[in-house]
DNA sequence: CGGCTAGTACGGTAACCGCCGTACTACGAT
DNA sequence: ATCGTAGTACGGCGGTTACCGTACTAGCCG
């Protein structure tokens, strides 16, 4: 059957809404390697079927705890948003917030990455 | 007299060229409130008369040793240019180059930075 | 139930960062 | 030559970060 379990788990993640994001802090959790990589891979899955990925889905050269680590910092800066699903938690890019905030600029970090990885 | 210093000083200051300018380098540059304000600024002044803007053009509320430290990390990462004139340390957006390499990053960025200050 | 998978919290370590003061150099002006 | 101004190099200090391993919880499946 198809168990789809939407939005289980009671554990909420804090998120900082719009007003409280900060461009300083935004750089500051796309400057490192590995989220920029997280950030690049959301931004590629998101634009698939179902919005969103889980950890898992995202290959990164560090222990798993490191990773929480890193989608940790995401989540603060307000890059991504998560939630539980399952076990998976599933994690998008908060574009809507970042556009509205700071037009242009996740597409630009995104496209300059992509256009990195190339070379 | 106009005794305009043109280039003068020996000390050449060594710049990333632009193969070399990395993305999370320059972001991580930009991610830190005091450099992002130099950014800022020196967008400011370079759209001005002559281009470019001695380090004590720009007021900072850090110490001369730490803005020093600052205007490295910024260069080394390839975001401003740096040579002397006279005594002064005259800095400029390498526009060109990040434009290139990073289209509408640097613009994305600074326009951020502007709207996030008039809040 | 037991076991599997996904992710976490904790604690520790080594590196890095932002900041400063002090002592110094480089240039221009007097 | 002397002084003042612009910026620097150095060393130190305290806070943050990236990383890991280990031990743990939450949900799913058989």
């Amino acid at each position: 059957m198809e168990r789809v379990p939407t939005t289980t788990t009671g554990r909420e993640l804090p998120h900082p809404d719009r007003a409280e994001i900060r461009l300083e802090t935004v750089l500051h959790a796309l400057a490192d390697p590995v989220r920029l990589r997280i950030a690049h891979s959301l931004d590629a899955f998101g634009e698939g079927a179902g919005q969103g990925a889980a950890c898992s889905d995202v290959e990164l050269p560090v222990s798993p705890s490191t990773a929480t680590h890193h989608y940790r910092v995401l989540r603060e800066a307000g890059v991504i948003n998560q939630c539980y699903r399952g076990t998976a938690k599933i994690n998008c890019l908060r574009r809507a917030d970042l556009d509205a905030l700071f037009p242009g600029l996740l597409d630009a970090v995104l496209r300059a990455a992509a256009r990195q990885l190339k070379r």
